[in-house]
DNA sequence: GCCATTGCATGAATTAATTTCAAATATTCA
DNA sequence: TGAATATTTGAAATTAATTCATGCAATGGC
């Protein structure tokens, strides 16, 4: 009478991360939040859940049996509600998405397929925010879901987290910034830097890093395309900053090189806005269940430079 | 994402009592709540759960599927979280209980029996709350579980609700107020009515029914078992108002006939005090729960009139 | 051994979700 | 149709969950 599903996805993502910070990640929430929940549940049962001071991970037999119990009953619950959201009338709707990033196709066109295969009765629309304001448009209903990485507050609408993500400077790999492990802003003074063709306020790399150090790039050129800056950076005709996301696999094929941008890197979030009215849809929700899910995946490959 | 085991039991609560308001009872919850709980889950599969027009209660598709998640779900959470009991350090603790009314004794023996096997290691007593102040031993922890009907708020103290009883008016068979249907306070002026000892301000036969009446019955007397009492009934020296729970089976043997008080009744709640701090411990939680069963039990063979 | 780092805990403040209350609407059954 | 029963609704109140801002303990270089 007092456990509910929430206490069991809390412990199966504690187990997947091996730590209740990650876990916490894992599921858009504070570590606070997870260890306040945890300590509920330990205080019901008058006995602790797993053991604090162990690396890896281990759990108490209490932890053990609430795990199992969570292992036989969260996959039935998933693969019911997938089938519930079928019969259920939520399987028409309006998904029209604004995006404000050049670089996002790159998870959201394959998200979108997949999603289009549970939800063939949604009706889906994909526009570009570069000519218009995306988050008006969602206010006054022209469009249903804006991705953008800077949330701000409007009653009306609310940001759901998709995925947390590191903007990293690609260069060619026989360049000489690829010898360093991070990039300060000052190596940037005498290069070629390619950037998307928007607002330079737009751009996290003047924004976070260049501006606040006072340095300015010696050229600047443009490309809508993310296969083109990569090109373009492999022949080093310039450098670029680029979210991981987009790298994972040139990468992986030593097409181009990375590093992080500053001791710390720069780090975003990516956030879904939606109306405060919306959410609550399974379609919506079910949406950004899927996204991230495939940024999950997508990003589990990357080694995370700091 | 969103699914909880408390939907699901408040379906399974629907399904049971076919309607609203009885599901709410069983649950301890008022209707409102549990239309505003289904209300919820329709806006998410933007759908509805079950028929309203339609007597007896009828689920939609939508509604059967979700019943069939709970079916396949909550026994099997059930009976993990008896075996978690078990392991879980709460199995020890100390349970001093006080009642504050002769009856209970009925139904509390029974049910600390039942308790005691799965619980062993929970050191219990009980006392009767005739002698000193339950509500102040229960803070100053005396005692850790007080059994009472009338609810006085305090700051430390939490009031759980265990069940829903009437009192009736129980007389010989042959009584001449046995032709009534339900019994009205000057018809017990001229009569002998038989009461637990305890201060008659505390008998809600006198507070609830004859005083704002202004009627006094021309003789009264006391007893302390409630045997006693019904064998005094029984050879018509006398009537006395006990609740339904203790009659059950007198009146399935026709030992004796009971009536309602008052057009409508009076009905009461049994409440279990606890200290708030207590409330969220496991052995505490399944006392309750237990009771809850037991009463459920003991009270469904019971036609309430009115 | 010391200090920085990592990982978890904690209390107060905030925010969000749930529940109740009071009243309106619907539905059923004579 | 009208009384009785059952459900919905919106707003207020309550309760629970989450975050924020720190604290504390253990761990791993140096």
């Amino acid at each position: 009478m007092f456990l509910e599903l929430r206490h069991l996805r809390t412990l199966t993502a504690l187990r997947e991360s091996g730590n209740l910070a990650a876990a916490a990640q894992q599921l858009y929430q504070t570590q606070s939040a997870l260890s306040h929940q945890i300590k509920a549940i330990e205080n019901y049962y008058s006995a602790s859940l797993f053991v604090r001071k162990s690396k890896p991970l281990r759990f108490t037999p209490l932890g053990e049996q609430l795990l199992q119990l969570a292992d036989e009953i969260l996959p039935v619950v998933q693969s019911a509600e997938q089938a519930l959201q079928q019969i259920s009338g939520a399987s028409r709707g309006r998904l029209h998405i604004a995006i404000e990033c050049h670089a996002c196709f790159d998870w959201l066109i394959p998200t979108m397929d997949s999603y289009r295969n549970q939800w063939s009765e949604v009706e889906m629309d994909l526009s570009t925010g570069f000519t218009f304001e995306p988050i008006p448009a969602l206010t006054r209903g022209r469009v249903d879901l804006v991705i953008t990485s800077d949330p701000q507050e409007l009653s009306e609408i609310i940001y759901e987290p998709l995925f947390r993500y590191q903007a990293l400077l690609v260069m060619a790999n026989n360049h000489p910034l690829a010898k360093k492990k991070t990039i300060a802003p000052e190596d940037l003074r005498d290069q070629t830097l390619i950037t998307y063709p928007v607002e330079r306020k737009r751009l996290d790399i003047f924004n976070l890093f260049l501006e606040p150090a006072g340095i300015e790039p010696s050229m600047q050129r443009t490309s809508e395309l993310t296969v083109m800056i990569l090109q373009l950076v492999a022949s080093d005709r310039g450098i670029a900053a680029l979210p991981n996301w987009v790298l994972t696999e040139y990468l992986n094929n030593k097409y181009v090189s990375a590093r992080p941008l500053g001791e710390n890197g720069i780090w975003s979030t990516l956030y879904a806005a939606v109306r405060k009215d919306d959410r609550q849809l399974a379609f919506i929700d079910a949406f950004l269940q899927r996204t991230r899910e495939t940024a999950f995946k997508l990003l589990k490959g990357i080694k995370p430079a700091t």
